[in-house]
DNA sequence: TAATGTGAAACCGTTCACAGCT
DNA sequence: AGCTGTGAACGGTTTCACATTA
């Protein structure tokens, strides 16, 4: 037997933070993007039919997603781009300065390294690191490059909250094993494994190989498909 | 008013193919990994217990995936990995060789010619093209770099299916316009914009970015948030 | 006995439609 | 008049629990 209360509950939780789909912490960040192009052009203001052109995306959904944010559009008119760039930049942490160190310069450790577009998001890369004596001492794209050997005591130095891993599969977990043992909370995983790292630690898992088969099935089932992704 | 047939509706549609749901298609992906590498250590048997503890996945989940493709498990036992590597494998399109050129050898464009793990996916690199001199006649990764002035001509003579765009962002429209021009159905974009193409061409974007920012969001909530990607 | 395959319920995110501001 | 913000319906995935089969 079911009871439905006729009036509101009084909200004992600590200001329910409307929870944010994680879809949409995705389409923030395309939001973000957008904005901040059309705020370079001189741009100040937009509508959620516009902003969904952008990124391809329902005007409904656009709505949705900034309704989260403490409702800063204005009904009959539309959306301020420069607050909601402020607004968005705060619940996706930009505006704090990260710390980002990398572990793992091959080719694509290499790239990311070389990467301009985390700066201006507030992510600051202040090392690398990897085990070919080849590569350690070397500056890469403003970063220099330390030996693996070090890493433990130089992040107690750093102490950076991210690490991006561009490591072989193979040693994944071992490092990834140690970033957290010295304080890392966030993984930006490449290295093709699922990693197994306490609740505490965020993962995101960037697999290229896998990125490239989901487009072969879309491309295989084009029939009655969707397309587009995050 | 709704009515509720009490007997099965004959089924008109032709072997109604079990739709996949969409997440699946990337958790097949990484089933698929780690069959691969199970299968390398001479296991030939799992159960969806131990497969989902492999992708960090429930069991239930597993089964439910596993069972879109021919019902290949077997109760009491657990699946064949050899089995589901092949069924897999069909789903996902491995198996047929896919034609792949690329676009934009820049420090990414680069290390993505270099990257070894698309090869046994199915994944043929058969061009890159750049528009910078110095990149021009170089073979990278074993991938020869060609002038994109050139790539209208070139892409009709290799017609590959799919694309992978590392240009930059300004770049990215006309480029990709060409790329649907010439045939190409499926674009891996690595270009920080939102690519409006038509219906017929298949679209998965991977913004660098935008994930190291969606890693930051988990890290600034990882009370009660959930974590992992993918 | 052990583990799959699958209805049915629960859950979550999107879509719809419109009331409410400006 | 126009566009946002949001209840309520909808649709798709996940979870649950168990009948089913080797």
């Amino acid at each position: 037997m079911i009871v439905w209360y006729a009036f509101k509950m009084p909200d004992t939780s600590e200001h329910e933070p409307t929870r944010l789909p994680r879809p949409a912490v995705g389409r923030l960040s395309l939001y973000f993007r957008e904005l901040h192009r059309l705020s370079d052009k001189e741009k100040t203001h937009l509508n959620s039919k516009e902003l969904g052109a952008l990124v391809d995306v329902s005007p409904a959904v656009v709505r949705r997603d900034l309704s989260t944010l403490d409702s800063i559009g204005r009904r009959g008119v539309g959306y301020d781009i420069a607050r909601l760039i402020d607004q968005i930049g705060l619940v996706l942490g930009s505006g704090v300065q990260w710390q980002v160190v990398l572990v793992g310069v091959g080719s694509l450790g290499d790239a990311l390294l070389r990467y301009r577009g985390f700066e201006r998001l507030g992510f600051r890369l202040t090392a690398a690191f990897d085990s070919n004596p080849k590569k350690i001492g070397k500056e890469i794209g403003g970063v220099l490059v330390w030996d693996s050997a070090t890493m433990a005591g130089k992040l107690l130095e750093l102490r950076p909250e991210l690490a991006i891993l561009a490591v072989p599969a193979e040693a994944a977990a071992s490092v990834a094993a140690d970033l957290v043992q010295s304080g890392v909370c966030g993984v930006l995983n490449f290295a093709p494994t699922t990693l197994r790292l306490p609740g505490t630690t965020a993962v995101v898992n960037v697999d290229l190989a896998s990125e490239l088969q989901r487009l072969a099935f879309s491309v295989q089932n084009l029939g009655q498909g969707q397309r587009t992704s995050q």
